[in-house]
DNA sequence: ATTGTGGCCTGCCCGC
DNA sequence: TGCGGGCAGGCCACAA
């Protein structure tokens, strides 16, 4: 599910699992296991052991073991939500069911002291990995600065959007992300990463930027200002005109075809 | 190397 | 009420 903002606000929710002994790992589900981690190679590297740090690159979240060089890694996918003690803070989540129903529950981890995390995924496209591999993915968004996304973009002759969302350029940007930031910095998605101006780049920049962190504080990627008009009947916000709806980058994409223009 | 496509997996919502 | 089709905020393997 959940792009950036979500896993931020599950990096967040992860800190409250940060220095508790864990008692022991539930990985009964082998599809959900990814790059080859085993049920026992999870249980070796962290029960008895504690979490030192929760971090996150892109929608990757990182729990370092405390005195270790291992990483556990969580993914979410598209609707899957970290659950930490049963659950203080309920997401809503688009796309994904809204009850709390312990079959999704796909991974788990037993702290000494009774509390329990465990992530939740309807979808299973979400996943665990020991020591997932980092070195393909691109700086984080949300402080990107200028020269990183001009780096990103350069010579591309991807459509903007695709470029914006390919995880080992940029990290974290999905589809309703991209789709918010494009239609506020008034870029077009097919146009081509490579052929921004200056002044382009600069404003999708700072756009990108300050989208993400509106909308980690309205709570969601699912809080911008378009996502009310993202429907087939949709019409831009500012100004009125239908806008136009298309795959791009493989995403079901909306933009306004009078303002965002090449 | 870069870019595009299909598929994974499951639940929900709409129209018939 | 039941059923089929289409849709979904991600990612990975593969093809051109």
């Amino acid at each position: 599910m959940p792009e950036l903002v979500e896993v931020e606000t599950y990096r967040r929710e992860a800190e409250r699992m940060l220095h508790r002994k864990v008692s022991s790992v539930v990985a009964d589900d082998g599809w959900f296991l990814k790059e080859a981690t085993s049920p026992e190679a999870l249980t070796d590297c962290l029960v008895g052991e504690t979490f030192s740090t929760a971090r996150r690159i892109g929608k990757l979240l990182l729990l370092d073991v405390h005195d270790s060089e291992h990483v556990l890694g969580l993914r979410f996918g598209m609707t899957g939500r970290l659950v930490v003690d049963g659950g203080a803070v309920i997401q809503e989540l688009l796309y994904s069911s809204h009850r709390q129903d312990p079959k999704f529950v796909r991974f788990a981890i037993n702290f000494v002291d009774g509390g329990r995390a465990e992530i939740s995924d309807p979808r299973r496209l979400g996943g665990v990995a020991l020591d997932p591999s980092v070195k393909d993915l691109g700086p984080d968004a949300a402080d990107l600065s200028l020269a990183q996304l001009r780096a990103a973009l350069h010579g591309s002759q991807s459509p903007l959007k695709a470029r914006l969302m390919d995880q080992s350029r940029i990290a974290g940007v999905g589809n309703l992300i991209a789709d918010e930031t494009l239609w506020k910095a008034k870029l077009s998605p097919v146009q081509l990463a490579g052929t921004l101006s200056a002044a382009q780049s600069k404003r999708l920049h700072h756009t990108l930027v300050d989208t993400i962190a509106e909308l980690q504080e309205r709570g969601g990627s699912h809080m911008g200002d378009l996502m009310s008009s993202r429907n087939r009947d949709g019409v831009c916000p500012r100004c009125g005109t239908a806008l136009s709806r298309e795959q791009v980058g493989g995403r079901t994409s909306y933009w306004c075809p009078a303002e965002q223009v090449q």
